[in-house]
DNA sequence: GTCGGATACCTGTCCGAACAGGTATCAACC
DNA sequence: GGTTGATACCTGTTCGGACAGGTATCCGAC
């Protein structure tokens, strides 16, 4: 069996000629991302969550209740986006808001118990997530992918935050 | 001189202990996907144009005018998704939208004269962004990114499509 | 010719993401 | 005590992306 990883073996993606001649690499990412953001995106819809709110629930069910500021700090989210991403949690039912009684500013986000029944399910759905992904891949091939990727992640965070 | 590419090497980005543990290539493709958007952002923001609008832009200078159902299809994109970015690039001048003569359902988009400025700004950018991204990397770990992750693209692709 | 389905585009809605700006609160300092 | 600056959260806006639904047009079968 062979897998063609060239341009031409692109069924569904962006061909785009120049652009893939201009930065084949960055087009890879491009490409890649939104694939993997749609097909979690289409297995996050049939438990009830956007992509996204599930990184917030992974946080609340490891780490327990959490103050909206640390889960923005902790996801690497905007301020804005939280509030919003924990409202409509909170109007679905997977989590609770109570204000923090030490600091009247602040509030404390945390799971209900009717999300554990989500907890196991998102769970199961990150685990076929990776599944597909690295599907014809031997542990060697997800080791050199994860490499890879965490160089590229350390050159973008270098130009991105200089001396940080 | 040491690369890390493991989980205490990500200084902005999600740490996310559980989440790692059950999709590390899968939390990877979403720290590196988020980061290279953000920073192609933070680079075509100086030109005038947000993330996805250049993909528009660069299909147009290269194959000139097309139809709206066109670059749907090259792109990848939505149908309502294309109606706004191209009314967000006429109305920012970028863009022109001609009937088409041989089908009244139809819009030719072509690329105003005013945006042949655009197109070096652009094409410097791209550049720019491949060259931030894969710094550190030699021929070799350029090729062997595109080769796997033209490898996991195919995987999802498979999945989302099957026998398509 | 006309009828029905496919196509091309538009609009409305909802979501995450980013940015700007606002208010309430806290904490350190004078 | 009062002021100043940082912090925590909220709101408004704009963007890409996805989905549902609508209208105008085209085209092939009848």
């Amino acid at each position: 069996m062979v897998i063609m990883a060239d341009q031409t073996a692109t069924p569904t993606s962006l061909p785009v000629p120049a652009t893939a001649r201009t930065g084949p690499v960055s087009h890879a990412i491009f490409r890649l991302a939104r694939l993997h953001r749609m097909v979690a995106g289409q297995l996050l819809r049939k438990a009830g969550l956007h992509p996204g709110q599930e990184l917030v629930m992974m946080h609340l069910w490891d780490c327990g209740p959490a103050r909206q500021a640390e889960l923005v700090g902790i996801l690497d989210s905007d301020s804005a986006t939280m509030t919003r991403t924990v409202q409509r949690l909170e109007k679905a039912g997977f989590v609770r808001r109570v204000p923090d009684p030490s600091d009247r500013r602040a509030w404390i986000i945390e799971p209900t118990v009717a999300s554990q029944a989500l907890h196991r399910e998102v769970e199961r759905i990150w685990g076929e997530l990776e599944q597909v992904t690295t599907g014809g891949c031997d542990e060697a091939e997800r080791a050199e992918v994860v490499r890879l990727m965490g160089k590229l992640e350390c050159n973008l965070v270098a130009w991105a935050f200089p001396r940080d």
